[in-house]
RNA sequence: GUGGAUGUAGCUCAGCUGGUUAGAGCACUAGAUUGUGGUUCUAGGGGUCGUGGGUUCGAGCCCCAUCCUCCACCCCA
């Protein structure tokens, strides 16, 4: 006997909560298809050629491997074996990879199919990635991802069409207050050029982005110890006294930019982002540019995003951004792209926190036919094909057991209405539809029990 | 990958300073009620106490290791 047991950070799902999951993805995939993205599908496993070096080092320690087929070791020889070197030993044994995202698939697919698709191509990806993290709460090893991408278009209406997708989808799943947070990494690219740190642009990053965990103090520590100078850090402080509204915070940091090319194109880029959506009325989203906002992913380029809940421990439940180069190291270079991803798991554990999910029914199944013995069952039975053919969702209770244990059965189910039609019924040509909520019989004939079933 | 907390029935938990056959509520099954349930009553099934070692006359309880979950880092949806 072997005791079950789930790999760490894998979870199953009971039918109800497949049904409350499902309406976030519908509503994710409806609003996707409202705005002109198309569906495509890739495969879970990728090439690690594919994947590595793609989203920087710490997610290439987070990337599944998958052990190749057959005698795999025959390839590698002894003496790379005996040094025990995993770096060495890991691409000699594996070359295939659970993906990490949906977003460098794509890449690849569009480099792949670049003859067959329409651009600006418009794609939308709902499916499973996987991480090899250490799991904890709104952190797993395997969950979804609801991605949006246009690829082909350095237009920057996309990147408020963005936006308001955030504003809309958050809006359908009644998410509470919420906050768009937009950067552009051009900005903190120019903030680097201007003040003489683009070597180590990444560690500055990094520790701006914790801006809001740890704090100033904290940010000043870490990028301390990552070598900054006195001076440098005294710079990077202004960039935490930018403050006022959207505009007054641009106009604070075209001074900061002055000299920099890069970080005022940065600037303009935002500008007409911000002017696209001064045109549209979201419905409850707050824009709110912060410089601090840095991604870690490497790919990201030019305008980023992040959706944060007010007042609410958890990490970002959407995010997104653009990326001018991510073909470019398959061999297709000028392939901008512009995307989007809802993090579906941390959405559905936030809404069943706030008990925001609707009620929904558990079974599409209208009616149990009751189960009264062996004198109707054949009845029943044809009645249930009926039942079936007129598109109606009809159950029967496969044996004669005792009525309450069958409207139990229902009840547990959600399902609404049970059918009685036993042997005194057959013979007065007169069934009851009974509602099990509120123990209304309802009578009705062989002939219009389908007309009064679908009327309920 | 680093550090910390935890783990007793399907679920929520109790179990004294280590001492006989490990308990409760809910859930489940059966009966009271052979065709109209969700109330009540009665009876019943179910646990190698996460797993593997160790200490002890004796371990759910103490020690070590390991796994899962959770928390903080790293990083991220």
């Amino acid at each position: 006997m072997v005791k079950p047991s789930l790999a760490r950070g894998m979870r199953d799902f009971l039918p109800t909560q497949v049904y409350e999951r499902n309406y976030i993805f519908n509503i994710i995939r409806t609003t996707y298809e409202r705005y002109g993205f198309q569906p495509i599908e890739t495969p879970v496993l990728e090439n690690l050629s594919v994947l590595s070096e793609k989203y920087g080092e710490e997610g290439d320690k987070l990337l599944f491997k998958v052990l190749n087929s057959g005698e795999y070791l025959n390839d590698i020889d002894s003496e790379t074996l005996q040094l025990k070197n995993y770096k060495k030993i890991t691409p000699a044994i594996s070359e295939k990879g659970l993906r990490y995202d949906l977003t460098v698939p794509l890449a690849r697919y569009v480099v792949m199919h670049r003859n067959e698709l329409v651009f600006p191509f418009k794609r939308y990806h709902i499916d499973k990635v996987w991480r090899a993290d250490r799991p904890q709460k709104g952190r797993y090893r395997e969950f979804y991802q609801c991605d949006a991408d246009i690829i082909g278009s350095p237009s920057l209406i996309y990147d408020a069409e963005c936006i308001l997708l955030f504003d809309d989808v958050l809006h359908q799943l009644k998410l509470p207050d919420f906050i768009v947070k937009v950067n552009n990494r051009k900005i903190l690219g120019g903030l680097a050029e201007a003040w003489d740190f683009s070597d180590q642009f990444k560690d500055f990053v990094i520790a701006i982005d914790k801006w809001d965990k740890i704090g100033e103090d904290g940010v000043i520590r870490e990028l301390g110890g990552k070598g900054f100078s006195e001076a440098k850090i005294h710079a990077i402080q202004q960039l935490f006294r930018v403050k006022g509204s959207n505009s007054e915070k641009i106009n604070t940091l075209k001074g900061l930019l002055a000299n920099s090319p890069i970080g005022n194109k940065g600037i303009e880029e935002l500008e007409i982002v911000l002017n696209y959506l001064a045109a549209t009325t979201l419905y409850q989203a707050e824009i709110e540019l912060d410089f601090s906002l840095a991604r870690g992913l490497d790919y990201y380029t030019s305008t980023i995003f992040e959706v944060v809940i007010k007042n609410y421990a958890m990490g970002s439940i959407a995010s997104g951004g653009r990326y001018d180069e991510l073909t470019a190291g398959f061999g297709m270079p000028d392939m901008p792209g512009v995307g989007i991803s809802f993090g579906a798991e941390r959405i559905y554990d936030v809404l069943c926190d706030l008990k925001l999910l609707p009620e929904m029914a558990a079974s599409s199944v209208k009616i149990l036919l009751l189960n009264f013995g062996e004198k109707s069952e054949l009845h029943t039975f044809s009645l249930l094909q009926k039942i079936h053919r007129s598109n109606i969702g009809a159950e029967v209770y496969p044996n004669a057991t005792k009525i309450a244990k069958q409207y139990q059965y229902a009840e547990k189910k959600g399902i609404p209405y049970v059918l009685i039609a036993g042997e005194n019924e057959i013979e007065n040509n007169q069934y009851f539809i009974k509602n099990i909520i509120t123990g209304e019989q309802i009578p009705c004939t062989p002939e219009n029990l389908i007309s009064t079933l679908a009327s309920l």
